[in-house]
DNA sequence: AGCTGATCATAA
DNA sequence: TTATGATCAGCT
């Protein structure tokens, strides 16, 4: 199960087998330990998923199946279906912001095609009984894309015009840029306003709750 | 309760 | 250092 699946139907296939198990089952059959201290593993469930599907991209700042052009994102969801945090994207490139299109950024290359997996993950339930659940294959929509591509566009331009001190996570209708990094002391470099260079925190794109949540709505909506 | 800013582990 | 995987936790 660990090689990359060769078509977005073995890819789905992988995602319909593994629904309904517990992350000790999956954890179990890809002979990975559980964490001992699972608050701060934050990312073992995601990696965990990419494991079980076969995503080989590690840390490269590229989609997990880059021959599909495929995005694999787990979503922590409640017991009613809606996402429980923000969705991490990709980091911000705070010195290439002129001259960059919505159409080659990296946030649209991420999100255009993206299998979500959902699990049950709320905080009360211990990680070994939290529950993989059937996973959706999006991409957004027209009005979706244009919500993107505003925000993107907005907050590309405050960057770009050395304002990144400025930007904060109440920007954004569905994509924030907020803090990427172990901690508040790491420096990164960007443009300040008079273009000379600063130093600054460095900076990822996310997804806001509202967004994925209208996302998994819709989805489920034309299920029915 | 929900959101924003902060944080944790790990790989190359 | 910068990227991946994200969630934590305090404040409003």
């Amino acid at each position: 199960m660990n090689n990359a699946p060769q078509s977005i139907t073995e890819l789905l296939e992988r995602a319909q087998a593994i629904a309904g198990l517990s992350l000790q089952e999956l954890a179990n059959q890809v002979q990975i330990e559980l964490p001992l201290n699972a608050k701060k593993e934050k990312g073992w469930t995601g990696q965990l998923i990419e494991l079980s599907l076969g995503a080989t991209a590690g840390s490269k700042p590229i989609q997990d199946f880059p021959q599909l052009g495929v995005e694999l994102k787990s979503l922590p969801i409640d017991r009613s279906g809606r996402p429980l945090e923000s969705t991490y994207v990709c980091m911000t490139q705070l010195l290439h912001a002129h001259g960059e299109t919505w159409q080659q950024s990296s946030v649209r290359n991420k999100l255009s095609h993206v299998l979500w997996v959902p699990v049950l993950a709320e905080r009360s339930i211990p990680i070994a009984q939290r529950i993989i659940g059937h996973a959706l294959l999006w991409s957004p929509d027209k009005e979706e894309e244009a919500t993107l591509r505003q925000d993107w566009e907005e907050l590309m331009e405050a960057v770009a015009f050395g304002r990144v001190d400025e930007i904060t996570a109440r920007h954004g209708q569905a994509l924030q840029l907020r803090p990427k990094a172990a901690n508040s002391k790491v420096r990164t470099q960007a443009y300040g306003r008079d273009g000379q260079l600063i130093e600054t925190l460095p900076r990822g794109f996310y997804l806001r709750r509202s967004f994925t949540q209208a996302l998994l709505e819709k989805h489920f909506a034309n299920l029915s």
